[in-house]
DNA sequence: AGTGAAAAAGTAGCAAT
DNA sequence: ATTGCTACTTTTTCACT
């Protein structure tokens, strides 16, 4: 499903199910102008093509689990770019690597990693640079507090 | 509700809706050991007391919207301890800014902001720049792939 | 896309542990 | 205090218009 193929309904409703996956179809109904089954049908049809990844819970870090959140900057060497792939790979397999960003500028990558403590985010990040050699260093941000965290993604209506 | 209230079913609950709250109350308690009914219970419990803070549906954003994604760190002057508050309320009430993190470091804040484009991006700096005399500079990533997106949470078991 | 019936899931009360 | 069961209500699903 191309982006051309959302009509104003399918953004409508993926910028109501973005802040709010619970809802009744009828309560969607409501707010966009149609039958309850007509957003039953558009939903299914979003999730079966992959505009809509997942439906998740979000949890406050504060009162469960109370994890750091740490911002890793990792400065790549580009001459071998078959590591990169490998590289990518691995950061997608590692459950405490929240988001990863594929960046320019001072840096190639930008992690976003959330651990339990300080020696969990070392051990993580050690065995980063050991499993792989493109990595050339990295820089830690340690937060001492997130203010806010969504994934909102804005869609043009 | 603290963090030590949450037994190990609960713990258990939180580790799996965060991957999918779209599952029924069966399947979860199938996987924890519990009847739908408890479930369902321990949820209604969760979200009650902001363990649960949200239930969201993750988009694609290569597919709605394919919006560009920017990290901003800022440098901010500590003189006026006064205007920080006021800085992460304004952080926090602009919906292009995803994610807030109060770091340590190079940079006192950075931004996750998603964007329509690098003009919306600049007016939106601009405008933080504007209202907010505390922010010193700022430093720009901009994105060019994003290679994971995810709020999880991990919960000691 | 909307309508309406069937199936499934969620909600609430209650006895038991 | 919390479970599991059961009756009840809401929501989803699906065939049909």
């Amino acid at each position: 499903m191309a982006q051309s193929d959302l009509d104003r309904f399918d953004r409508r409703l993926l910028a109501l199910v973005q802040r709010d996956a619970a809802q009744t179809a009828d309560a969607l109904a409501g707010q966009v102008g149609l039958s309850a089954s007509a957003v039953q049908r558009r939903l299914k049809r979003l999730r079966e093509t992959g505009v809509i990844l997942s439906e998740i819970a979000v949890i406050d870090p504060l009162k469960a689990g109370k994890p750091n959140f740490f911002l890793a900057a990792l400065e790549i060497e580009r001459e071998r770019p078959e590591l990169i792939a490998r590289l990518r790979q691995w950061l997608g397999a590692e459950e405490q690597i929240q988001q990863v960003y594929y960046v320019t500028g001072t840096a190639d990558f930008v992690l976003v990693v959330v651990a339990p403590d300080v020696g969990a985010y070392d051990a993580l990040m050690s065995r980063l640079m050991a499993d792989n050699p493109n990595v050339r260093r990295f820089t830690t941000n340690v937060a001492l507090g997130v203010g806010k965290r969504g994934l909102f993604v804005p869609i043009a209506d």
